[in-house]
DNA sequence: AATGAATGAGTGTTCATTCAT
DNA sequence: GATGAATGAACACTCATTCAT
């Protein structure tokens, strides 16, 4: 458990500097002295930079991928499924503001990096297992007809945009307060 | 004539350069190296790497800003103006791809930057500008009611974020092919 | 030990090249390669050029200090120990000629530098023991009345200025030959 | 006229740059936005930064050397003399506090410079010329014995160690203050 | 005599990573 | 597992100087 503590706490450091710095202007040093652990064992532990931002990238979207399986056993219908989508995002995002930002912003370099192939492993799980969820409403005709890559861009792209204004500091209303607009602005655009 | 096209050389060099690894990763070798101007030359011109990063993103944004103000001088009801807020966007994110994966990618670093309150500036205008075109409609309840920071989420939400696939090549479908479906469905998303 | 030891190898390293080349015009990586040790290395033990700087100063300045506390032990009167002054500095700028000529030429920069207030605090120390040796037999009124900083003046003034110019290779006397006529000349210039 | 004043602006602009940053960090664009001359003019002038430096050097000593001509004519006694060596050179450092502390500071930078044969020359002439005036009291016998650099130190020491104090700031007293002090304590001290 | 855009070698410094203890 | 001194390639940036106009 110590030692599962201190892996932990070497990814709480790091997420609270990419959050204050950034992630390219954050150092291993910084890491270090606010981690507590020392040089050598942040090395040994995750054997370099770029996968520290990967363990911290795959935890994150984990946790998203969880309450969406939570979601999933309770919601009974169409419209409950693509608004889960929605709230489960939004909760996620309220909750842990500085990971998803983190999240939101690294995407492209955990793809280019090593640990690339292991994130598209994830996600293609995530979004089978959405399919799958799906599959029986969209055989139904409860959808618009669209391609599908646009249909995941209609119901989670207004969520993306407004989280990452409102994690940038640039909106007025709160994140929590667009919670069910977002959900059923959702609904709206999709259903057929 | 002869100094504006090596401004622009310098210009078109870096964009080359953060496409192809990224915008931390270029060095102003490689800028250099590519634009064909001496390292001197290029600190006459811009100062410094946070510069060439500004200028290139407040060029870029002007253009779409342009591209939005001769639509507006066509759209004659809400829905027009409406989709065209949600087409101009994609005609030039469709036209300028490298230009578009690197501003959506540079806001926060601009912002950040010592030229942000520039930028807050263009923003500024920029929204003031569309708030103007849709007060009318506005007045006339042909909206629904949200938060306005809600309201432009929902209205771009989608296409920012398929943009953001198409560009990373994580899509089947082409941009372009999903013009009119996005622009529908914003109208939809919207409209009282 | 080996740790002093390369701390002090760079310390030595620098001072042969400020001797040689000047302080402005050495380079860190002459220092480098004169000491053998790495830049990171340089970089771990002082952090920067301006701390290397400040650290051979202040151990020279120690040496002094440390000298002409060993002569007060044994001067046992006004004249013996205005004579110390004179004679511990001089014979210390003979036994360490490119020690001296730094420390001369270098006292504006560390005082303008972030180690500025250390020196100034050695200097208060150093100035205020010499103060304390002498304040009884000023209190006898063996001396003559003038400001205490031009006592100073009076006393070294005269050697600092030879020194400076037999460091500089303008003088045809050699500056141990004037060790006692100086020594002389100031316990003339501030007896009463 | 015209000419002579640009050449002069930007000494004048060289001494304040000097004086604010130190001579190493003043930059020829700092000297060319003070003066308001171009770089190119600048170059025209003078060719380089080094000649820039000697200019202002030699001019500054030449005053001085000026400054003691004129008193030599009305100094009719060996302790007219010596006192008018220390005077003089009081009373030009007191009234061009930043030209003398850049003279004092930059005399080795100025040596080591393709102008140093023209230094060592001025230096030649200043030197002989006091020696010459001199010389006939020093038969007469009216002067401690002591080899003549050291002679020159004694009388000019005290002055130099005290006025680069003052300089520094790191003087109570003012230096026109200790203007009669200094001058008697020379002539006491290399007096028969 | 004046201008200022252009040049590019050279600088101090950073930082991810290694490895002997 | 832990430590931190050591490494050195790589970087952004500076600045004296040139030269065509």
């Amino acid at each position: 458990m110590s030692r599962a503590s201190r892996k932990d706490d070497i990814l709480q450091a790091a997420l609270a500097c990419f959050t204050e710095v950034g992630v390219d202007a954050t150092t291993i040093e910084m890491i270090r002295d606010r981690s507590g652990a020392s040089i050598g064992s942040l090395y040994h532990h995750f054997g370099n930079k770029e996968r520290i931002i990967a363990a911290l990238y795959l935890a994150g979207t984990g946790q998203y991928a969880a309450l969406l399986e939570q979601g999933f056993a309770a919601a009974d219908s169409a419209e409950a499924c693509i608004k889960l989508l929605v709230t489960s995002y939004i909760d996620w995002v309220a909750a842990n503001p500085d990971w998803a930002r983190f999240i939101l912003h690294s995407r492209g370099r955990v793809e280019a990096s090593e640990l690339g192939e292991q994130l598209h492993e994830a996600n293609r799980l995530h979004y089978g297992r959405i399919h799958q969820e799906l599959a029986g409403y969209r055989a139904q005709g409860l959808f618009k007809a669209m391609p599908s890559d646009c249909f995941a861009s209609v119901i989670i792209g207004p969520s993306h945009d407004f989280a990452r204004n409102w994690l940038a500091g640039r909106t007025h209303t709160q994140l929590a307060d667009c919670r069910e607009l977002l959900a059923q602005v959702a609904w709206d655009s999709v259903k057929a």
